[in-house]
DNA sequence: TTGAAAGCGCTAACAA
DNA sequence: TTGTTAGCGCTTTCAA
């Protein structure tokens, strides 16, 4: 590997010169540039940047702190932020944390070891009191996306608007009739968007004089069979409730897989909205009500205020709040009403037809309502 | 920051002394540890891997090329490559190449420069001679995933059998009498994938007398608009074949929204297999045929290819070949003669209700096969 | 088993 | 405008 000590050699200057010729400093003479960028591409010199972040205390990297990238929602996000910032010059250091809280704080330590300018994170877990800690170590600018750690004040956020966005798609179902409404939902407190959208669901309740029955209330690590296994032993004690919220989209697959499964029709036999738009919710038959957002802008927005802070704009870190669409389709276009209509419907048709193999609401779930 | 010096100085031994303490050298006293620990503990002193690694000429890093990290395989590709390689005490640098070859060669150049141990990759263009020379300039192992380049000595690669599923797969289609197939592929000749991929489908259609028709082969970058453009752009002509192979599942909801908007019931007025597998084609209704694999194997095996190397088993460069399997599904539990009996039964039964606004095949596209 | 010295490749600070 | 010198924080080498 050529050094610069190499290129200054063949070029006949000093080392710091070559520096100064590559960088851009304003005082460099047009020959001596010349002389340099010759030696460079006669030796095919690429700078060792290990080196040069050593001496010049800065890596130019970015740490990304994902809690699961399998989730196709955090992988954009990833995948947005990558681009701005390597666009700006810098380069992205991956840590994963496969749903595990010990990940992040072992992550932000790395990342920190790694000397990484500043460190973007979406972590498992916002309340983890030794991930905190090792964020207000860590001497870089922070930014959180869809997390919130008031304690850290050197972090600024990017959020999305889950609170408004549950209310209105749960204030939808309500103004449908509908009263006993299943929400099925990530872990609930240990992120921004799992508290806030339960508060928004919970609201919506209330003001329509309502309050949360902890049995409607399902909640786990945001992987496909939990979804399946909730409805499943739902329609085993017969109490699938008219309407139901499914929160994260990794559960939206086994929710439908197992309400397939049992004849249940969504958008006839059970209203059903998820707060994740995915392409299965779109064309799903029929298509599934769901919460949108741009997760495309949260990446944009989170890693202007990363390079901005890094540009040494002394901007103070603060909270950006985005927009949350509801995206009303098909499978919410029932009344809590015509759902029990439905299901009693399709109760009286088997017992006529009993013992055929067509798919039904299995024991009756219909009476449960 | 605490430095070794500081270290060092607070536990009375040399800076050497340190780095000996901590990284596991045999020949270290337990007094000199104890001192050592102890003063690490005081002073929460974390090395400085940036300083490290210039010294001992290892970042212990591995740099990741991913073509587009927004398509959900690759992303768990990503995620099961840096679970290994973490585990490993690796860090990784992730560079996204969007879609643009140029991309891929400044990847390499710059995860060259930040030192990276090793690189995995899955470019856009492997024909690419710039990328070519730069991996070849790449002095650690490098590993190909569902890519090869011939050329390139030094690189392992792990690949799909893309050339055997696709071929059995076009064979099922061709057995149940399709005989004009559209195939919708990625970008033909980038990759391993897409010249595998379509030369399965032509060796199937040459294995039955059939020649590839050049206006049923439509190739376009792995986006979602592209899918929709073939099928509106096929339907607009009257030229929809009886049966439809799509490639890369970017495609996939495209080609279903395009197929639902016109009224072609998949399954029924056309058959549809995908190369790729999601939960969409698993919960579309008709269930969608498709071809799966395992990325978390693909994943795996490429960076215990990787590690191996690392870990200094002078290992050839080798490349494995992993499994492909026919996800058999409704959508192509049709033949060639229900397709077009379905057409033309549809088609008159419009004529019977003209004017209707009910969805159909518009313009009597049946009538093309 | 431990310490002292050197130096990885680069850039900042200062001097010319 | 350019060169010289020093040193970022670590690990390796060599000597004790």
């Amino acid at each position: 590997m050529t050094t610069i000590k190499e290129v200054a050699r063949r070029a006949g200057v000093a080392p710091a010169s070559v520096t100064r010729a590559l960088s851009g400093h304003p005082n460099v003479s047009d020959e001596l540039r010349q002389k340099v960028l010759a030696a460079v591409a006669e030796t095919g010199y690429k700078p060792d940047l290990l080196a040069a972040g050593l001496r010049s205390r800065s890596s130019r990297c970015v740490g990304i702190i994902v809690s699961d990238l399998i989730n196709p929602l955090l992988a954009e996000v990833v995948h947005y932020m990558e681009m701005a910032i390597s666009q700006a010059g810098y380069t992205v250091l991956l840590a994963n944390s496969h749903g595990d809280p010990a990940r992040d704080t072992d992550s932000v330590h790395t990342l920190h070891q790694r000397r990484v300018d500043a460190i973007a994170v979406m972590c498992v877990d916002e309340r983890n009191a030794e991930l905190q800690q090792a964020l207000a170590g860590f001497p870089g600018p922070v930014v959180l996306l869809d997390r919130e750690i008031p304690s850290c004040e050197t972090a600024s956020a990017v959020v999305s608007d889950h609170y408004r966005g549950t209310y209105r798609l749960t204030e939808h179902l309500l103004e449908a009739g509908h009263r006993e409404i299943l929400y099925l939902g990530g872990l609930l407190d240990t992120t921004h968007v799992g508290r806030e959208r339960l508060r928004g669901f919970q609201a919506a309740l209330a003001d329509h004089g309502l309050e949360m029955r902890p049995d409607l209330l399902r909640a786990s690590r945001a992987v496909a069979q939990a979804g399946r296994d909730v409805i499943a032993e739902l329609l085993d004690r017969d109490a699938l409730p008219s309407a139901i919220v499914v929160g994260p989209n990794p559960f939206v697959p086994g929710v439908l897989t197992e309400l397939h499964a049992r004849g249940v029709r969504v958008g006839q036999d059970v209203a059903l909205a998820s707060l994740d738009d995915t392409p299965l919710a779109v064309l799903h038959q029929p298509p599934v009500t769901a919460l949108s957002r741009s997760m495309d802008e949260l990446a944009r927005v989170a890693a202007r205020l990363l390079l901005d802070q890094l540009a040494g704009s002394r901007i103070q870190p603060r909270t950006v709040v985005l927009p949350v669409e509801v995206q009303l389709r098909p499978s919410t276009a029932v009344t809590a009403e015509a759902v029990a209509q439905n299901r009693s419907r399709r109760r009286s048709g088997r017992r006529r037809a009993s013992g055929d193999g067509a798919p039904g609401l299995r024991r009756g779930a219909g009476a449960a309502v």
